[in-house]
DNA sequence: CCATAGTGTAACAAATAGTGTTACGGTCTA
DNA sequence: TAGACCGTAACACTATTTGTTACACTATGG
């Protein structure tokens, strides 16, 4: 589970436990992501504080969802993984007082601040019910490789 | 020089080296960015390799600009020190051959791209002039700290 | 023609962040 | 009460970026 495609990862767990509609251990989810159970309970840990899914001890216990697919945006997964930011404009700090520095900054702050927006939208609009659709679709029609 | 603040800090020495109109040594940079000699000439070459700057070896030489202030933009910087691509949609590959992570890459990808066609629009529209000006005009208005 | 002040670059050390692993405690249920 | 879960801390591993050292090359001034 490298180079931190921890949204692409989750919302693919996700739509597998929607389209299934049971629960999903750590374990299983852990097989699925070619990962160990451990980082599975970390990352899913931020999707239940933000109430996507809930976890259940003991015999039986496991992972599953809160509520539909439908219910369930790109951008919450985003949210519930990253937090408010989804681009950090990486400024320069060497001399806090340099206009030159400030004025840089500003401009690329708007710039990103721009392009996070876009991408607000565009998580905002795709829900996890689409997606799903979209798989099924796509393996009814044979197109699995 | 820490954070791959390397846009900002890149343009900041830019629009330094346009206003004041000389030459400038990697030793001399490198105070500016609180780092060291080869640090600047890494990063620099990547400005050079592109055409933004030249340098030049022996006793009196160093960097310098290769066209005025209002002939560059974020843009151009941006694509000398990571290339073509500004966002990198992080996707997920654990089994390629799934229909739902298919899916899920594929509406990620496309977010991502139209966020990227954002930042590039953006990125091209400010000239390091404009950023000189701006910061010309707040240091005379004196806000300096 | 050589001392000096530069760049170019390879090789390596250090810091950082993400990921993987082990270990152990808590919890539910058959 | 044993077994199958999650929760979490602590630590090892890995990759990437940044910093450092060292040395070769180049141009200039005296």
């Amino acid at each position: 589970m490298r180079q931190d495609g921890r949204l692409a990862r989750m919302i693919h767990v996700l739509v597998h436990m929607g389209l299934l509609g049971g629960r999903e251990t750590s374990e299983r989810i852990a097989q699925m992501l070619n990962t160990n159970p451990v980082v599975v309970r970390r990352t899913m840990a931020s999707l239940r504080q933000y109430g996507i899914v809930e976890s259940e001890g003991g015999r039986g216990g496991g992972w599953s969802l809160t509520r539909p697919l439908k219910d369930i945006t790109v951008l919450d997964v985003q949210r519930a993984l990253q937090g408010e930011t989804i681009l950090d404009a990486p400024l320069s700090n060497d001399h806090p007082s340099c206009p030159v520095e400030r004025a840089a900054n500003a401009k690329l702050q708007r710039a990103f601040e721009s392009a996070e927006q876009t991408l607000e939208r565009e998580f905002r609009k795709v829900t996890l019910a689409e997606i799903g659709e979209i798989a099924m679709a796509s393996a009814k029609a044979g197109k699995t490789g």
